[in-house]
DNA sequence: CTGAAAGCGCTTACAG
DNA sequence: CTGAAAGCGCTTACAG
């Protein structure tokens, strides 16, 4: 690999010109089989590359789309990026994960990705990204080239790819119910994301609808994580009266619940039955094995990719109003039984 | 957002030449404050922003650093990638993650990387990289660029950052000496992988010092995944004669082997000890809390990502031979305590 | 089917 | 301190 051979090289050893090179590499057919040929040996013998920047500027497009999430270092993403990636990768786009907190200082517009030139589509898989951030891009070309994926912001007019998480809550509100359970509690995400609100909402809704009681001080604060799903434990242990079954928005604060719970003498199932949501991959080798609500992250990750490209390649086609739900299952393990007596 | 701005626009905004607004935005210093004034609020009136394509064409780098990891959907390098995204944030790099699968067809040299102009530096997080691809880096500019993080392959040359993985082993087993124990296991790591032969080295060696008993089959095959930790306990089960204590090669394998021990009958710490390797965030809310190797993943990151920051300042700083080694520490949790009887 | 030429939007010696 | 001009390496109408 002496210096950095370029297309003008390739044309030179082939004896063509470099737009006829340039037309092999990317629209072989227009070419005739014997320039084909010669060019095609040409870029071997030289070991040519095409320069990206070079060909981004001239087009116009980078070829990369840029996955934003709230915490990089939080491994619920990881299936999700791992759809993107697969997606993405064979359409010949380069995938770029980032947190939210670097695209800019606070505030920055979404559309800055766009007009440096840093993406052609955006996966926002963070809620919290601030609305005016969002709405830099309405009214541009690229409007339609952003896209939610798993949270999402209520009213952004942005379209959103995301898991049935209303059926989930009921689902496992069902499942207690129909375990014998009556009196039932929730240790809710956090208070600033969309998924709390709607899975909270759809375990009242489901409680109420099969006659369960649910008192306020039941309802546990958290935001997902091991630790909060831990303090849970300790307000549910400072309770008079219990509850017999909790549901938990997310299989961590589950497991962190169901620990600190069994440090104190609580068993579960047999003294309170835990459902999770999430599926993590060690839900089924958690002690007691966990309940809980699968997502289909992997699933969620390709079609919101899937999505994106096809917008990409029709960029008429506009649907802000685009909303794909993915199915949830309830997978039954341990962590639920028959409440006791 | 109208048509998109260009630096022509900026300058007869501002009433100077292009070369001006250049120098303003990436050199201010050599503008004459006036000059400066006058550029930064006719960038800001007409809302321009550097097209990244032309300037990279121009400049011939690309801004970016990409990581390669084996698996994206494996959650034990989402810390490592966090610590490595805020080093280059900060710096204004971008950071591309990619499966290793995904930077071609089997055998695609990595000296592509470079010459595709797809970025500046190279992390490569997956050992199992073919040697023959990042030797197509030797001898070429790029070469002090490519930088290993964790794993490694031995014989590349190429400098690496990782755990103390002897150490971390000889930690694991000494702690299982000083209790008591006298008859150990080990569930290894893929056999394709540097820190299996590594951890299960360091484990023999260390056993051997102490004058414990290792029997080969004690010794269990793995993939440092859950579902080969259970199939360990299931070989485990099946043995006359058995350790009281086992050194697991990841936190993963000894949380699926204790699982399946667990519902066999079989009490940890109680009838066996278990240490793992890692401490993943489950490890203290995993029943028993695990005794494990702590390994600082985000500061692998960072320091990874903070000496090729360093290399890609000072191009002419060359020393293949670079090695970081990151200390691990002993954390002493429930899985662990004397042998019985 | 192919080539000559323009141009994508910047940055940077060079000259003054 | 500033400007005119070249050029980074491609792709793509346009013409033939």
């Amino acid at each position: 690999m002496s210096e950095t051979v370029k297309i003008q090289d390739v044309a030179k050893a082939a004896g063509v010109s470099t737009a006829t090179v340039s037309r092999t590499l990317s629209n072989p057919s227009v070419v005739s089989e014997r320039t084909r040929k010669a060019v095609l040996e040409a870029v071997r013998a030289t070991g040519y590359r095409v320069n990206r920047a070079a060909r981004n500027l001239r087009t116009q497009r980078t070829g990369s789309i840029l996955t934003l999430i709230p915490n990089i270092g939080n491994p619920f993403f990881s299936q999700i990026i791992a759809g993107i990636e697969q997606v993405f990768s064979e359409a010949e786009y380069s995938v770029l994960v980032s947190d939210t907190a670097n695209i800019g200082p606070a505030g920055t517009p979404l559309s800055h990705v766009f007009q440096d030139g840093r993406a052609d589509g955006v996966i926002v898989l963070d809620g919290i990204l601030p609305l005016s951030s969002i709405e830099s891009v309405k009214g541009t070309p690229n409007e339609h080239l952003v896209i939610y994926a798993c949270e999402w912001a209520e009213g952004a007019g942005i379209p959103s790819i995301r898991s049935d998480n209303r059926s989930g809550a009921i689902q496992a509100v069902n499942h207690l119910a129909d375990l014998g359970h009556r009196a039932i509690g929730h240790i809710c995400g956090p208070e600033d994301n969309v998924l709390t609100g709607v899975r909270r909402a759809a375990f009242f809704e489901a409680a109420e609808a099969r006659g369960l009681d649910v008192r306020p001080e039941w309802v546990f604060p958290g935001d997902f994580k091991l630790a909060s799903g831990a303090a849970a434990a300790e307000a549910f242990l400072g309770l008079k009266e219990r509850p017999t079954a909790v549901f938990s928005a997310s299989d961590l604060m589950a497991m962190g619940f169901i620990s600190r719970l069994s440090d104190a003498g609580v068993r579960v199932p047999e003294d309170l039955s835990v459902v999770g949501f999430d599926d993590i991959d060690l839900a089924p080798y958690f002690r007691p094995a966990l309940t809980t609500i699968r997502q289909d992250r992997m699933e969620l990750g390709r079609i919101t990719a899937q999505t994106l490209l096809s917008r990409l390649r029709r960029p008429t086609e506009v649907q802000p109003d685009f909303l794909h739900i993915v199915p949830v299952e309830l997978v039954e393990r341990a962590s639920t039984a028959a409440p006791a007596r």
